[in-house]
Formats: C-alpha cells, structure tokens, sequence
DNA sequence: GTCCAGGATCGGA
DNA sequence: TCCGATCATGGA
C-alpha cells in the first residue's frame, strides 16, 4: 500500500519529539511500533510506502498518520503571518503531522520525558516496553498494558533508569489500570476539560498534559510550551507569543517551531 | 566539576 | 499569580 502527499515526511515526524520509538531502520526506511504492530515504511520522493495490508492500512495506519488533514492547507495559512521565523520553519518541517497515539502509552512517555533529552527518553520508553511488553516482532516489544504495567514496583522501574519519575509512573499506571482515571474520556472533553482531567494525575503538569492532549487526543488547540519553546519565544517573539491566532491548529504550529528550532541548534 | 534536559511539585512571598 | 528549591540520571 503506498500514498503520495507532499506533506508526509518520515524523518521529519520521526524527528519533530512527538513519538519516542519511530527510528530510521536503513536511508528513506522507518520503524514505528504502535498498535500492537512492527509498521515499516519507505519514503521516496513524496511517496511513503507502507509495507502492511490493506486492511491494516485504512482501520489503522490512515487514521494514525492522520492522512485525512490537509496540511498544505495549514502551511498556507501560517505563511499569510509572513513572520519569518514560522515560514523558515514550515518551509524546513512541511512533511510534519500529528500522530493519534495511544493515550496510555503517551501518557507514560511523557511522563518519562521531564527534564530529560529526547535520545534518552526513546532509550528509557524502549526499557519499559522491553520490560513489561509482549514481543510482537523479533526483538521488537509492544508499549505495555496499563494492567501489566501496573504490575511494577516503584523500585523495578527506577532500576531501568526513570529516576524520580518512577513513583509517578507507577502512580499513573495504576489509576489507569484501576479505573480511577478513565483515558478515553479526554476523547469527549473539551481542551481544557480534559487538560484538568489529565491534570489529576501526580507528575502530570500543564506541559505533559499539553503533550498528551495534542500527540494522543488530537486536541490541536494543545501548544506545549517546554524549554526549546520558551526559547524560541524569549529569542524571537520578545517572551509573548499569541497562539489565539492560529486557533484549534495551534499545536501543528507549535510542532513545526520545535523542530526547526532544534535543526537550527544542531539536535536533528 | 558544572551544566542541562520536550517539568512538576511544594512552600512561601 | 509567580518564584525558588528540589527532585534522578547521564551526557557534554
């Protein structure tokens, strides 16, 4: 199965801090884990070729590559700002878009992912799914339950190196697993409903909670604001930045910033 | 040895 | 509402 699309780039999502276990198998070829699955992907030219089904590509992957929004359609309006900062930005990251992730494992990765660099996050989320996933693919581990999860001591995932973040991922996996926080709920809140919700969860603060709601709810209006934003914003824009402008497509805005802003620094 | 990372929490002003 | 200290860990 293969779709052409000027706006779909494999490096570039792989690269753009939304998903920590999309790698670069071999040049134009991808990895991702999700939904159970080992997907692998080719890019040539504007064509991304999805070695699945055909079934598995319009009940899953469609969906999750979010292949129904026009993204041509953002970057054109964003260039209409004419500030140039946003047009580098969606010129170098046209072939960004924002994956439907699952909501638990989003929630637990970024958790993960306070105060600590992205390789390391995509090493410790490859720990936990190692850990405490089922292989579904030769040495390839699925993100695991919240049940299974659950299951681990505060102790067992310090050892894989989460720090002080264990006891809220422990905390968070067993409010999940209990039922205590019902994670497809968000689904039918409004943003920021839903950021409260999720905001009930101990480790979980406006940040993470921005991430979750924009990597795994699709709540587009979600801009997180983490260090390399506030940079950009301090560098740029004088330390105010108005994202009432770009409305419920804020968050695709905000993707494009980050990962122009960490080419420019070297870090892609 | 020092600084920093896709921050959150707490106490106190 | 905002500020500073504190929280683990590893890489530069």
């Amino acid at each position: 199965m293969q779709v052409k699309n000027s706006n779909f780039n494999l490096s570039q999502i792989a690269n753009s801090g939304q998903c920590f276990r999309m790698n670069e198998i071999s040049e134009y070829k991808y990895s991702i884990v999700a939904h159970g699955k080992n997907l692998k992907l080719t890019q040539k030219g504007d064509t991304i070729i999805f070695d699945c089904s055909d079934e598995d590509f319009n009940n899953i992957w469609f969906e999750y590559f979010d292949l129904a929004t026009d993204y041509a359609k953002i970057i054109e309006n964003v260039k209409k700002t004419r500030d140039s900062f946003l047009v580098d930005a969606t010129r170098n990251g046209y072939g960004i878009r924002i994956l439907k992730q699952d909501p638990f494992e989003t929630l637990i990765s970024f958790i993960t992912s306070q105060q600590m660099r992205i390789p390391r996050i995509k090493l410790l989320v490859k720990n936990i799914a190692e850990n405490y996933g089922e292989e579904i693919d030769y040495d390839v581990y699925s993100f695991p339950t919240p049940e299974k999860l659950a299951s681990a001591t505060e102790t067992e995932l310090s050892k894989l190196g989460l720090g002080y973040r264990s006891k809220y991922i422990a905390n968070a996996a067993k409010k999940v697993a209990d039922n205590e926080i019902d994670l497809s709920k968000p689904f039918d809140m409004s943003y920021s409903e839903a950021k409260s919700y999720l905001k009930t969860i101990d480790g979980v603060g406006s940040k993470v909670a921005d991430c979750i709601l924009l990597y795994a709810y699709h709540k587009t209006e979600a801009f997180p604001i983490d260090v390399w934003m506030k940079k950009i914003i301090g560098e740029e824009y004088g330390g105010r930045f108005d994202t009432a402008r770009f409305g419920d497509y804020a968050g695709v805005v905000q993707q494009y910033m980050f990962y122009w802003k960490r080419i420019k620094e070297n870090l892609v």
